[in-house]
DNA sequence: AAATAAAATTGATAAATATCACTTTTTGGA
DNA sequence: TCCAAAAAGTGATATTTATCAATTTTATTT
């Protein structure tokens, strides 16, 4: 939760998901010899879609929203990054822009490693390149159930998967057995799930009345997700 | 259109746009050293979701989609792909299953390449690796693309979009200038757009009173793609 | 080319979702 | 701790989309 200051690379700790865990020491230094670190506070841009790409980022510490914004300037987010996660590199790979925004959902500390060692790595590491061509599959199979979850389920139902997926996202650091507190706010929930802020919160009322969530102030608790995996309707 | 038989490897009228475009002689022969080749009839399915992946296939002619199937059992489709692109890699690189099922989409001719060799090839060749890269980043940036349309846009704007889509997809071989005809089934029209069948049709019918496209049969000609970029809300 | 099956289309209606106007609660700074 | 300001919640209503039932058109097979 909290962010003390500038932590050197030797403190970094991996999360065992983390992209970049393993990595031989030589590619870890060659990529993170001049990272700079920030600390972005809640709402803050990371990065702006459109923009040229400078470099890649690494979240340390906290959470991260990646966003699209339509034609109306209303914000849709596509996606919650994690700390462990790298950021900012398909637009580097694909030679174009960014393709979204990124800015932080929480106090967040982020590493900015530049494109030119970004690069100069990826040439040197064919365990880099491994790595990251499994992540993008990953990322890939993800966002393609996503869609077709989108593309014909009901409110209701994409609701209770992205309550599934915060779940796993806000369980790190917590005990288990213990139930997850998600924090967001409705307006981030709903542009998550599609849908208006309204829907939302009669869902989430619905879903208390189930005993399925627990509300307190902003912050959400799951207290059943078989009845989330349920609703979702997930084999 | 017409598939006359089995061809060599040297062959193969690589597009400029395929993945393999420019990869070194060597490279592409180690990949191709076991291929074989089928053709598939119209529907028939190339692999399964949920199956585990034994090797690529490279679309050498024709058209593919990918497409998941819901809980009902009804299908969504959530990529086309065209002569020229490789499917199924995602599934290796990620080492698991297929994270989707594909069928062609017409007549469609494409070899096989064990998993074996293109992991060898993949090993052995930068340029493949860094080719993969790019091409998933891409495809990538576009399903996020699609997934921010599903959000928050209407049955209209979605069709639009896949029309613009869809239009690049069949104009290959065509002449510039020269209308291009989408020839597709409305049941996969309306699965690609994400409603029912009938909301696609009275969509099209509309369309074709505002002169915007024409219909005979089940191909649908696009008359006016910057009406369709209009609707479909892109700056 | 006729017969049959499959796909496309149309109209009516039901259901889900969005929007608007407003009240209440929560949050973060003075 | 109190006071704005922002966020969350509620009810009424409009709009969009889905579903059902039927008919017409197109494609396929013999």
């Amino acid at each position: 939760m909290s962010i003390k200051g500038i932590f050197p690379i030797d403190k970094w700790d991996f999360k065992s998901r983390s992209v970049l865990a393993g990595l031989p020491d030589g590619d870890l230094e060659m990529l993170m010899a001049n990272q700079t670190e920030k600390v972005y506070k809640l709402s803050e841009v990371i990065f702006w879609e459109g923009a040229y790409p400078s470099g890649i980022f690494y979240i340390k510490e906290g959470k991260v929203k990646k966003y699209k914004l339509d034609k109306d300037g209303r914000e849709h987010i596509i996606y919650v990054a994690n700390a462990g996660e790298l950021l900012g590199y398909h637009a580097i790979l694909s030679e174009d822009r960014y393709p979204d925004s990124a800015a932080a959902l929480e106090e967040t500390r982020i590493a900015f490693i530049p494109k030119e060692d970004f690069l100069k790595t990826l040439q040197h590491s064919g365990v880099l390149n491994g790595r990251l061509l499994k992540n993008l599959s990953h990322e890939f199979a993800v966002l393609a159930n996503s869609l077709s979850m989108f593309a014909k389920s009901s409110v209701r139902e994409r609701l209770a998967l992205q309550l599934i997926i915060l779940r796993e996202k806000y369980k790190v650091n917590f005990q288990p057995g213990m139930p997850v507190a998600i924090n967001m706010s409705r307006d981030d929930l709903a542009s998550l799930v599609g849908t208006a802020r309204e829907n939302v919160v009669r869902l989430l009322s619905d879903l208390k009345e189930e005993k399925i969530v627990e509300t307190k102030g902003r912050t959400i608790t799951v207290l059943d997700v078989q009845k989330l995996i349920k609703i979702a309707g997930y084999k």
